[in-house]
DNA sequence: AAGGAGAGCAACCGCAGATTC
DNA sequence: AGAATCTGCGGTTGCTCTCCT
């Protein structure tokens, strides 16, 4: 896990300003859970204000930057792990055919997910599952030929919606961890049994982005007709565009387990079934919004059924026209996209 | 049982845009 | 205005684990 002795070869990088502080002393490499318990305590009390100077002030020997990543990737307690739903890996792949690879974008999308957890789940699950069906992951097209379904074609309608989800995910960029929350962070909790649930700033940022209309029509158009021989599949599916096409509030929290991984430090180890469980990390526990039970839902991922994918060529192979034939009645939208 | 291959993912790197002075 | 610094992002690496032979 992790990586600890990077090689030499790119070592210019301490003249690199990101780098600043990163200097003899400085570790790298995987995280103790002592060096978490640091980190997050002190995010806790103070915030994380700058991140040059928090290593020294947590009593860190870790640069800024690899507190922020580490901070940001794995100990914000809004985080959500774990394996992805049905529901978040067609919104990616639908987002990724808008906007490509801009992770944050599309994370922005994914209520409590992080961009580097769904650039690796591209990457090591659903780039790999496209491309073995025959779909270029880039492009989103059947690699065979066939109709150009969305990437260097994309229509003027996509591309302005597309640039739309961005400016929408810019506005809900994740907020910043305040010491002193924010008015929109104020929790209305009370009855967590840790101090860490009470804390105001340790609301998450609102699940939901209002406007997804190319991905409702998409789904409207393609997944709600689409004939699926799961039947888990079908309620799935159905229960998603609910959520979807319908803006909700917070939802309200309740109690799940968080895992961690310290790899061989003695908590937690990635892929445990069993152990993970029982073993927790740095919050024993932390509350998630009811959806999550979307995600429990499926007992067998259809997702990863050879019908699934091969339904799903057909799927792309004939959605884009509908998509935009059904772009084309929703909306008349300005010539160029104003925000 | 051993060991090689591949998967999964945490963490690093370097760049670029934003902000500060 | 521009240099210095900070922060965020996307690409990549390499360690650990699991599966297969």
């Amino acid at each position: 896990m992790g990586r600890s002795g990077r090689s030499e070869k790119k070592k210019k990088q301490n003249n690199n300003s990101n780098m600043v502080g990163l200097g003899v002393g400085v570790k790298k490499g995987p995280w103790t859970p002592e060096e978490d318990r640091k980190l997050l305590s002190y995010i806790q009390q103070y915030g994380h204000g700058s991140w040059r100077s928090l290593p020294a002030k947590a009593g860190l020997k870790r640069c800024g930057k690899s507190c922020r990543l580490r901070w940001t990737n794995y100990l914000r307690p809004d985080i959500k792990r774990g394996k992805f739903s049905l529901e978040e890996e067609r919104t990616i792949i639908q987002l990724h055919a808008l906007l490509g690879n801009r992770w944050s974008t599309i994370a922005a999308h994914l209520p409590r997910r992080t961009d580097n957890e769904i650039k690796n789940h591209w990457n090591s699950h659903i780039k790999k599952r496209m491309t073995k069906m025959g779909i270029d992951p880039m492009t989103h097209k059947p690699k065979s030929g066939g109709t150009q379904l969305l990437g260097s074609n994309l229509n003027h309608m996509a591309q302005w919606e597309a640039a739309r989800l961005e400016a929408e995910a810019r506005l809900v960029q994740k907020p910043k961890y305040y010491p002193n929350p924010p008015p929109y962070l104020t929790s209305t909790t009370t009855t967590t049994t840790q101090e860490v649930h009470k804390s105001p700033t340790m609301v998450p940022p609102p699940s939901y982005l209002p406007c997804l209309d190319v991905l409702k029509v998409w789904q409207g158009t393609l997944w709600s007709n689409y004939s699926i021989n799961n039947e888990s599949l079908q309620s799935l599916i159905s229960t998603s565009n609910a959520s979807l096409a319908t803006p909700t509030t917070m939802p309200e929290l309740n109690h799940v387990e968080i895992k961690s991984s310290y790899g061989d430090q003695g908590l937690a180890t990635k892929d445990n079934d069993q152990e993970d469980k029982t073993l927790m990390g740095p919050f024993e526990e932390f509350e998630y919004p009811d959806h999550d039970d979307a995600s429990n839902f499926i007992n067998e991922d259809p997702l990863r059924s050879p019908d699934f994918w091969e339904e799903f060529v057909d799927l792309l192979d004939g959605g884009w026209n509908s998509l935009n034939n059904n772009l084309a009645m929703i909306a008349s939208p300005p010539a160029s996209p104003v925000f």
